[in-house]
RNA sequence: GGCCCCGUAGCUCAGCAUGGAUAGAGCGCGGGCCUUCUAAGCCCGAGGUCCCGGGUUCGAAUCCCGGCGGGGCCGCCA
């Protein structure tokens, strides 16, 4: 079965290199590492300079001594055509007919899952992803890391893994009970419009009153000990409060007006909330019921949200009943307490993550730890004795990996020592293995330009909204382009090319970059865009229709691939299957991304040049037609495991 | 202050792990292509101190050291 044909050609060029160099130098054990040359050298290349260096001779003689060599051992039909030295390298052409026939070998074989190429273990992985707060609607940045887990979930599939899907509902942090609280002074009302944006908006009014409550009572102690620079800091903070305040008072008047009422009617806001946290933690009936409430409204909108963008969880973990209500989290701290690593400090426990650490320094290049870096210790409890995120974390990870091998959690680069921690706290309860099991998928953050975005203050752009924007901006175009379309296909097509720009703008860039949200590089139509692929792909998907019953009779004929546009496809759709297994093992989908754009590019090319259905003799026509099959099934394919539909017509 | 990530064409980015053959795309700019399978397309052109300075090397965008600029983390937040 083969599954990789470019992986067949390396094996080739790999077991024959291999040969001639244990004639030609016995002595020598080099690691064979080929890569791919500039255009017009071939296919593959072996450099020649390492070796030379251990032989002390000229990397340009040894390559023509090793061309020599194998040139006579090459076999007619395989998929080494010739080889040839230049430059200190070896290039190895592939013979394109063989390497077409063993692409339609595959495709005979897998049909339209041509691609699909299975680790030889397959593992049981969950990918905990997206884990928005339940406090805010879904943003861009959040957007960022649902369409980056999905995509990654759909390439450990195709890569043979048993993939679950797990959206950790974080229901018993800070911030939700303030949601809850301000959900509460307002008298539990019905919403005014979405829930999760309605709760976004109470949430941020809240969370801001807070925080001018507490600068003000600050600011009067400044003032009494006439600390003058702090004072008029703390003025500075609460001039800047009150303006987020009036800007989100436009949002809903009438909402704002009274939640700030009942705010001000209250005596201790923040003990209430701390109670609420307490009370929550120990199931106390009514406070359950009002915090998994607005929860359960914010997932709501959540999953309207999602599904939308066609985006699913194969389970909702809720933290409380997982990690708290289970009592797994408390006997994980008294494991905890056992261990050397943990200690007492003013009236809360640490974990002494860097103790630890020094203990068992090679933790450090296992973990990927710098030097002279001092983990930070974690506190696991507060004061009042309620626990903290990432201690809870430690339980929910446990029970993760009672249903999985890995775990990848796909969550933004602030939270590197948090996970750094959550693992340094494994190995610290004997979990060695789970925590070199457990993969943090970072990536860095959205922000807006000039600003990054604040849940807190209500500041951001949200998912629903910038979808609403690219279909409304994706309809436009179809209406332009395909005017005969029905309103119904119109505004189908609209919804999977607006969709799609959005998910591709967010997914092609390498997560170790920052992007800058900005609707024109979002809303690209253009190259280098899903709508460009897309459109490349319901060119294909045309001419395979306009074929009709002669699509059937589509093979490569030998001899017939002559222009150097067909070749160039043909080694780019070899390649599609090694792109899958290099992007699902780095968890880099935008390698995915960015090979689709390139077959689409090329494909273009091919489309304007080489007529398909008008070619003679027949022979040709089908080989061509062969190209424009394995083109759309593969652009199909990498769309859809990027999480994009690819249209039939546009 | 310590640590991490990023810095490549006017703009957005790929390439960097494993150093090697002319540093690649897209947008934008200039020019050309629709009686022929959908022009959301194709072709041609201009455009680069690969942030700066050292070092390692026969060879550095890529590795090392030191700067500069942007972002992040260092919480009884998540």
């Amino acid at each position: 079965m083969i599954y990789s044909p470019f992986e067949s050609f390396r094996n080739e060029v790999k077991c024959l290199l291999n040969n001639a160099l244990k004639e030609l130098y016995p002595e020598v054990h080099t690691e064979l590492e080929l890569e791919i040359p500039p255009p017009g050298h071939g296919e593959l290349a072996f450099k020649a300079f390492t070796l030379a260096r251990e032989l002390h001779e000229n990397p340009l003689v040894i390559a023509k001594r090793i061309q020599k060599k194998i040139s006579s051992t090459i076999e007619k039909g395989k998929l080494i055509a010739k080889v040839i030295a230049e430059n200190g390298y070896l290039n190895f052409f592939v013979n394109i007919d063989a390497l077409a026939s063993t692409i339609h070998e595959s495709y005979m074989n897998l049909g339209e899952k041509y691609g699909f190429n299975p680790v030889k273990e397959s593992k049981r992985i969950i990918v905990e992803f997206l884990s928005a707060n339940p406090i805010h609607p879904i943003h861009i940045g959040g957007a960022r890391n649902a369409f980056l887990g999905d995509s990654i979930a759909r390439l450990l599939t195709w890569r043979g893994h048993k993939v679950r899907r797990h959206y950790y509902v974080n229901d018993m942090g800070r911030q939700v009970a303030i949601a809850a609280y301000g959900y509460m002074l307002l008298g539990k009302p019905k919403l005014w419009t979405k829930s999760d944006h309605a709760i976004g908006f109470i949430y941020a009014v809240t969370s801001t009153l807070l925080d001018l409550r507490k600068y003000k009572i600050n600011l009067e102690r400044a003032k009494a000990l006439g600390l003058d620079e702090y004072y008029s800091n703390l003025l500075r903070k609460i001039d800047s409060l009150v303006s987020v305040l009036s800007e989100l008072r436009q949002q809903s008047t009438e909402v704002f007006d009274r939640l700030v009422d009942e705010f001000n009617k209250r005596e201790d806001p923040e003990a209430e909330i701390n109670h609420m946290i307490w009370a929550y933690e120990n199931r106390d009936p009514k406070t359950v019921d009002l915090i998994k409430g607005v929860c359960n409204l914010v997932l709501e909108g959540f999953k309207e949200t999602l599904s939308k963008v066609g985006i699913f969880f194969d389970s909702f973990d809720w933290e409380s009943e997982i990690t708290s209500w289970s009592g797994m989290t408390k006997n994980i701290l008294e494991l905890l307490k056992r261990t050397k690593y943990v200690s007492f400090s003013k009236g809360t426990l640490v974990f002494n993550a860097n103790a630890l650490i020094n203990q068992r320094p090679w933790l450090r290049t296992k973990l990927n730890i710098p030097e002279n870096y001092e983990v930070p210790p974690l506190t696991l409890i507060r004061s009042d004795g309620t626990t903290l995120y990432t201690t809870r974390d430690i339980a929910y990870t446990l029970w993760k990996f009672k249903r999985a091998d890995r775990v990848i959690n796909v969550i933004g680069m602030d939270q590197k020592v948090a996970q750094l921690q959550l693992k340094l706290a494994l190995i610290a309860l004997g979990y060695e293995e789970e925590a070199y099991n457990l993969v943090h998928c970072g990536y860095e953050l959205v922000s807006l330009p000039g600003m990054s975005m604040s849940g807190r203050r209500g500041k951001y752009i949200t998912l629903d909204h910038m979808i609403d924007e690219a279909v409304r901006r994706a309809k436009v175009e179809v209406e332009k382009r395909s005017p005969g379309l029905t309103e119904d296909e119109k505004q189908r097509i609209a919804e999977i090319v607006g969709i799609g720009a959005i998910k591709y703008a967010l997914i092609s860039v390498s997560p170790l970059k920052q992007v800058v949200f900005k609707w024109e590089n979002v809303l690209s139509f253009e190259r280098n865009s899903a709508p460009f692929i897309q459109y490349a792909h319901a060119r294909a998907f045309n001419i395979l229709a306009k074929a009709g019953k002669v699509a059937r009779d589509a093979k490569p004929y030998k001899g017939y691939i002559q222009d150097p546009i067909e070749r160039d496809l043909i080694i780019l759709l070899s390649k599609f299957p090694d792109v899958i297994s290099e992007a699902a093992d780095k968890l880099r989908p935008d390698l995915l991304a960015e090979y689709a754009n390139n077959l689409a590019l090329l494909f273009n090319s091919f489309y304007d040049k080489l007529p398909v259905l008008r070619a003679r003799p027949k022979e040709l026509m089908l080989t061509r037609l062969w190209i424009v099959r394995i083109v759309q099934v593969v652009l199909k394919n990498a769309l859809n495991l990027l999480g994009i539909e690819a249209p039939k017509r546009m």
